[in-house]
DNA sequence: CGCCTACTTGAACCAAGTCAACAGCAGTGG
DNA sequence: CCACTGCTGTTGACTTGGTTCAAGTAGGCG
């Protein structure tokens, strides 16, 4: 969104595409020389593994940059794929980086970007290392739920859930199975409702006791 | 270093500072408007959590910034501790804010600075979600072996060990029990050697075989 | 309708945690 | 010099949270 507004006035080599359900936005390698930034419905970067295996590491919406760590640096190993449709803006990093010269506050705005995904990063990582499995699923909800908070203009707490309970898995940590039945306690304790794609969190404040470190905004 | 003789040259209102074994280098918050960068030793940045536990985020030796997401950025809840007694340098942020206007290289750098961290931070993360006791001892003792590795001259598999089980355990999130008994296996195998604050690597192909993902340089 | 994928639930199993006792060692002070 | 203390690591016995395997249900879509 910054980043957005701070490079619109000039000619980035901005075009844009779509990437249907599922498909992989751009794999690891080899990988164009470009900038990636989602417009419009949700995606997710992850590190591949064996045997089918992912490490999810972040989910994308609306303003949200693709491989952050990659640009202006080495290239990572992660990848990107598409959880809904997705629209996304392409500008070509050489045309940033020329832009940059020209004008440092656009280096600060990504340095600030790339602060914040490190920051958010860090935290993933403490929850996956320190805390049980309920914590861990409440944390992903309160955090994607939080996250979509701060855009939408009304204090419903119902949400559209576009994720599988396997993503949430291979977010935290956990197997499918494992977040399936931790949800399931969830819904008995009557902390969330979740119907055809819709998640609704009833008792929040019970959700954020469950998890509560570092007093987390 | 980059960064060092990036700055190196114009008055950053440097001066230095040393924090003995044990001690807090800097506490989470009220953080001072500065850029600490050290100089000698080993330090490592924390998430303090409840009960005294605390989750390890990085090890940083010769080079490294400390609180690199929070440079240019908001403040962040990690604090930073002295593995070692430790040197390290202060810088005044403002005056690289103002640096970087007239000298948008300084950005780049230390843009690629906080690439390469949140590599790394996704590169543990997936090895403490995905991954057994074993593998992630294995996994940091190679991350940490490997990084001395690259500066080191000659080709030695000794190394100075500052750490202690406590320290492996809250990176990779496992108990300093559980640690002890890894190692040990690890011992029993002759995979490694560790004297009064050495370690050595006796089999690092078979170490390396364990953990091995995504080809991880 | 029938197939496929997501989710649910149960039972058995196992990796890692917990609790506890003990050894080694460094520092400290009498 | 030795006794005392505290910290780090080791090892054993037991417990437990989460995985694995497997069978079954429910919706979405051709």
């Amino acid at each position: 969104m910054a980043l957005e507004s701070g490079v619109a006035r000039g000619n980035l080599g901005k075009h844009f595409k779509v990437a249907r359900k599922g498909h992989i936005v751009s794999l690891a390698k080899p990988r164009p020389d470009q900038v990636i930034i989602v417009c419009e419905g949700w995606a997710f970067e992850y590190l591949p593994l064996t045997k089918g295996r992912q490490q999810i590491l972040a989910f994308l919406s609306a303003g949200d940059m693709l491989f952050p760590g990659d640009i202006l640096g080495q290239q990572g190993e992660s990848s990107a794929r598409a959880l809904t449709d997705v629209q996304f803006g392409i500008f070509s990093m050489a045309a940033i980086k020329d832009r940059i010269v020209r004008e440092p506050q656009l280096a600060m705005v990504i340095s600030e970007l790339l602060g914040e995904r490190l920051r958010e990063a860090n935290q993933l990582l403490t929850a996956v290392a320190q805390k049980s499995a309920e914590e861990r699923v409440a944390w992903f909800l309160l955090h994607f739920t939080s996250r979509l908070r701060k855009w939408s203009a009304d204090e419903s707490e119902r949400y559209l859930f576009p994720f599988l309970q396997q993503h949430i898995a291979d977010t935290v940590g956990l197997t499918a199975v494992h977040v399936s039945r931790t949800m399931a306690t969830f819904r008995a304790r009557g902390w969330l409702r979740l119907d055809t794609g819709f998640l609704e969190i009833l008792n929040r404040r019970e959700l954020e006791q469950i998890c509560q470190f570092t007093s987390s905004r």
